[in-house]
DNA sequence: TTAACTTTGTCAGTAGTCGACAAGTTTAAT
DNA sequence: ATTAAACTTGTCGACTACTGACAAAGTTAA
């Protein structure tokens, strides 16, 4: 799994026997798109990680694992973050979670 | 430091006590957008990170650390991401770097 | 060679971001 | 209570980036 995930969506493509127009198919969108996808020139939208879960039977939470590691990792590349980024987000996740339960809280 | 960047470009500001127009001003923004930007209704963009480093004189990567922290954050408290996002996204990073010197190794 | 598959370039349409301004609210001092 | 400064919120046009679509070129394998 440590792929781009570009790479990661070629394989499960391969591995089925599909070519770029079937898969685009059935993520509704152009085979050419597709392939600038799997090849990193575009991103994948994460709208359409539902039709990628239903087209090849994923979870879909392993698959927004796969999918967000992969764009929090280009970020950090391009702009050269420390590693101590991804150990700040963990803290700010908790962060925001108190903060919407207190939200909750006064809200009802 | 589990603030959000909004929170912690507030402190910043008002420990040195200024106001937001004046802060806005350093930094080339309306004053009304860096109130968005302070309560979290608008983003901060990444290409004034280094004003906003010599604005407070901060290490531009303490900035970064805590800007793109905070980027990833929002977007895993928002997606609901499993906390492995991040292990498999430092795993990620250092895949790109080991191509990144691979094709650096071709190129020259 | 030819047919299927893939890659690359381009472009118009669209969606989202940003700066700017106006109007409204809060805060603090008098 | 009045005033002024500070802050918040809503809106809008301009600008930018993303997306879908298509054409054309390149690759692969029979």
């Amino acid at each position: 799994m440590k792929t781009t995930f570009g790479e990661y969506i070629r394989k499960l493509r391969t591995d089925k026997g599909l070519t770029l127009t079937e898969l685009a198919a059935l993520l509704k969108l152009d085979s050419a798109n597709l392939s600038k996808i799997e090849n990193g020139k575009r991103e994948f939208n994460e709208k359409r990680l539902d039709k990628l879960a239903t087209a090849f039977e994923l979870d879909l939470n392993k698959l927004k694992t796969e999918y967000f590691s992969d764009q929090f990792a280009k970020k950090m590349f391009e702009f050269n973050c420390s590693s101590e980024t991804l150990i700040i987000a963990e803290e700010k996740i908790n962060y925001l979670k108190s903060i919407n339960v207190k939200q909750s809280e006064i809200k009802f």
